[in-house]
DNA sequence: GTCTATAAAGGGATAGAC
DNA sequence: GTCTATCCCTTTATAGAC
């Protein structure tokens, strides 16, 4: 098995059949809300099709259950979210600052209540939907150790840095990004924090990170 | 001095009244495969109960409900793993061998098919369990970290390591310890890793970590 | 396509005998 | 303490009218 997985083709009838505005917009939305803060088993199709405002008939006239459901709604969030992954053009500026800001980026993303409640529900249910789990990698945490390996082998090739393997690299800054603060509120042990102390968080990693990577003769 | 921190007293109702080889025994036993493997929600307390050769009745004598017995397994099964986070002594040894071993000894327990296990259900439910998260953080995540604090303080008070901030610096190591595989397997992108695989995954954090850690002139 | 009404099944929890 | 049998409710999913 190789160490790094493709990227999958998204399976078709996720990538672009729903347009906003139509009741399975309406009903992917109810989904959304519902999936996310109670779970997958605690949720009804019921409740679901009442928080959208369409019968039941109507929500299995567009999904054929519930699972099928959870599974487009996982997928269609997955897609939004990794949107959201690609950095800024931080080519032509100082090393710690570009890292700064995808830190900060970065941490913004997946600290946000909607990044949360899927991490949550897809952790959940990847035992039921196996398939889930890898769209979610692939969209989420893959894509961002993709983006910031290419950023770094770039910051390497000017000199900037010194990265053997720019995946391994890549996932010690994200580690030491996400550590201090993901479980806390995965956890619920805290909801929220604040920019100072993502800031502080970020700091610290981007210059341990720096330690790791720079070059001694350039301190 | 010890290396590791104290261990937190465990709340009262849960510690002791579980005697191996007794009924209650069976049912947790069977609770614990059952919601480990499918979840909360999808477990039924019938289930649990032809599992653990038990009938209802007897199930519902010792355990007031469904919720009480999540709870009950949630609690047993993280004292039982928060017992396999003690660290052997790595005082009077090299601090990159005794990082190795520490680091060797976390991914052991992390990857463990019951860690992982444990860590998706209490996810999965700590939005209806508030109770849980913060039992498994304290007792799993939180005392991880500062066992390693403790033995990082210790290093650095030898001269070993430069770490200002003790606690910064082991959610660091932790960081990059568990990026590279904890995900995947939580996932279950892949459903375990062969020594060498974790082998090469500890000394690339090590190494990482004493570049960023280990004053300059003594590399 | 959308609704109201309902069927069919399964789940949590309990009564009462032993 | 433990069992068998059962209650009652919620849930998924569908039938049939508009």
């Amino acid at each position: 098995m190789p160490a790094t997985v493709p990227v999958q083709p998204v399976p078709s009838h996720i990538s672009s059949g729903i347009r906003p505005g139509t009741k399975p917009a309406q009903i992917i939305a109810a989904a959304k809300d519902l999936f996310t803060s109670q779970g997958f088993g605690a949720t009804s199709m019921d409740a679901i099709a009442r928080t959208a405002n369409v019968s039941k008939a109507t929500l299995y006239a567009h999904f054929s259950g519930k699972e099928e459901l959870f599974a487009a709604m996982v997928s269609g969030e997955c897609r939004a979210q990794s949107r959201m992954l690609t950095s800024p053009d931080v080519a032509d500026r100082d090393v710690a600052e570009a890292l700064a800001e995808i830190g900060r980026n970065f941490l913004g993303l997946l600290l946000s209540p909607p990044a949360i409640a899927i991490h949550r529900v897809v952790v959940a249910e990847s035992a039921r939907f196996p398939e889930l789990g890898r769209i979610f990698f692939n969209s989420g945490p893959n894509q961002m150790r993709e983006n910031l390996a290419g950023y770094l082998r770039k910051a390497a090739e000017r000199g900037q840095l010194v990265v053997e393997d720019s995946y391994r690299a890549a996932e010690h800054l994200i580690g030491m990004l996400q550590t201090p603060v993901h479980l806390r509120v995965l956890f619920g042990i805290k909801d929220h924090f604040t920019q100072g102390e993502v800031e502080k968080v970020v700091s610290d990693a981007i210059s341990a990170f720096l330690r790791a990577y720079v070059p001694c003769p350039q301190r």
